[in-house]
DNA sequence: TATTCGTGGGT
DNA sequence: TACCCAAGAAT
């Protein structure tokens, strides 16, 4: 019968992590976690913020770079904002770095160098919000605490077989990762429950066999599984169109521009376009008169809300103008922070036209 | 409350 | 190809 269904409990799934977590460079291994000892708050923070909205895989590499150079916050804190966000190009969400290198010199101006070890006083921080201050508390100072990101999410819509949909259902999968979240090892509660979703209750073909769960989970026994969480469907992202402009002078210098502080892309270098604009017209108005050169193909680049579709145009222009630009030469632009909408026109570029600018 | 923030990988 | 999704936050 279904009423002998056991009801899910935090010690069955952290008896699972004892013997199951993945070891990450940010993470105290179990075997010591179980004895009361925490991971380095500047360890946790660090990783929480770069694993926003991003997999733990595209995370490693950073993760060790930025511990490499700037090893305690203190460090990170003395460095120019420049050179975080030159470190943090090509991880996206690009406010996270403002806020990263702002939050570094919080703590070490405000709090003496040590991070709030409250879900409270995290949360006043820049960069930290509910998940991330919850993280921090629970992992790094073995507070009780909840955090909730979309795989603990998932792994409760799917244990409470929870139908109703994303996102109006997160408080109710929220509620449910509380009730089960344990005083002791909150931190590792949590990292057991994000682990699960991450390599057993994944979005599709879950392995539901090997879940220490899985005799306790709703959406199982209801065959469900596959079809929960369920989401609101979402609009469709515009697209938008623009040229942008390859300005080279005699010397093969490149000439690149730096976007905005605030919105999209803001404070990386971009090549100079016109003005992105609504689908079917948009206009083509190059920043100076020269000898303008069309390049065959598009530069396609999806963001989140908005799908952009960049023709590009080449010239020599005179070196004399700079446009509120930078002349860079191609080999520095390694030194610089270039999102991958600019390494995309970039290598569109030589392509075409290969390293001789011409 | 609803948008606006990147990017890479999987299917 | 097109879509989904990933340790969310700020406005």
């Amino acid at each position: 019968m279904f009423l002998t269904m056991p009801d899910p409990s935090a010690t069955t799934i952290l008896e699972w992590y004892d013997r199951h977590a993945r070891r990450l460079p940010w993470r105290m291994p179990p075997s010591r976690s179980r004895r009361g000892e925490y991971a380095d708050p500047y360890h946790v923070w660090l990783s929480e913020v770069m694993l926003q909205q991003t997999t733990v895989v595209t995370v490693g590499p950073y993760f060790r770079k930025f511990l490499a150079r700037w090893p305690r916050v203190e460090d990170l804190a003395a460095a120019d904002l420049d050179q975080v966000l030159t470190e943090w190009a090509g991880l996206g969400y690009y406010a996270r770095a403002r806020n990263l290198h702002k939050c570094a010199r919080l703590v070490c101006d405000d709090h003496g160098g040590r991070f709030p070890d409250t879900e409270v006083g995290l949360r006043e921080l820049p960069g930290i919000g509910p998940y991330t201050a919850a993280a921090i508390a629970a992992i790094a100072f073995g507070r009780t605490a909840t955090p909730v990101d979309g795989n603990i999410e998932r792994v409760m819509a799917r244990l409470f077989a929870v139908e109703a949909p994303m996102p109006d259902s997160k408080p109710v999968l929220k509620s449910h990762a509380v009730r089960l979240t344990p005083d002791d090892r909150a931190g590792d509660y949590a990292q057991a429950v994000m682990d699960l979703g991450a390599t057993i209750c994944t979005p599709r073909a879950p392995t539901c066999s090997l879940c220490p769960w899985q005799a306790g989970c709703r959406a199982r026994a209801e065959g469900l599984t596959e079809t929960l969480p369920r989401r609101t469907p979402k609009a469709p992202r515009p697209v938008r169109r623009a040229v942008a402009y390859w300005m080279t002078r005699r010397d093969g210098h490149v000439l690149l521009r730096r976007r905005p502080e605030t919105g999209l892309l803001g404070g990386m270098m971009e090549v100079p376009s016109g003005p992105w604009a609504e689908t079917p017209d948009f206009r083509d108005v190059p920043p100076v008169a020269a000898d303008w050169r069309l390049l065959p193909g598009l530069v396609e680049h999806g963001f989140t809300h908005l799908q952009l579709e960049l023709q590009v145009k080449a010239a020599r222009i005179d070196g004399r103008t700079t446009l509120g630009g930078v002349w860079i030469p191609l080999e520095a632009f390694g030194d610089h922070a270039l999102p991958t909408l600019t390494r995309k026109v970039v290598r569109h570029v030589m392509a075409h036209l290969g390293k001789g600018t011409r």
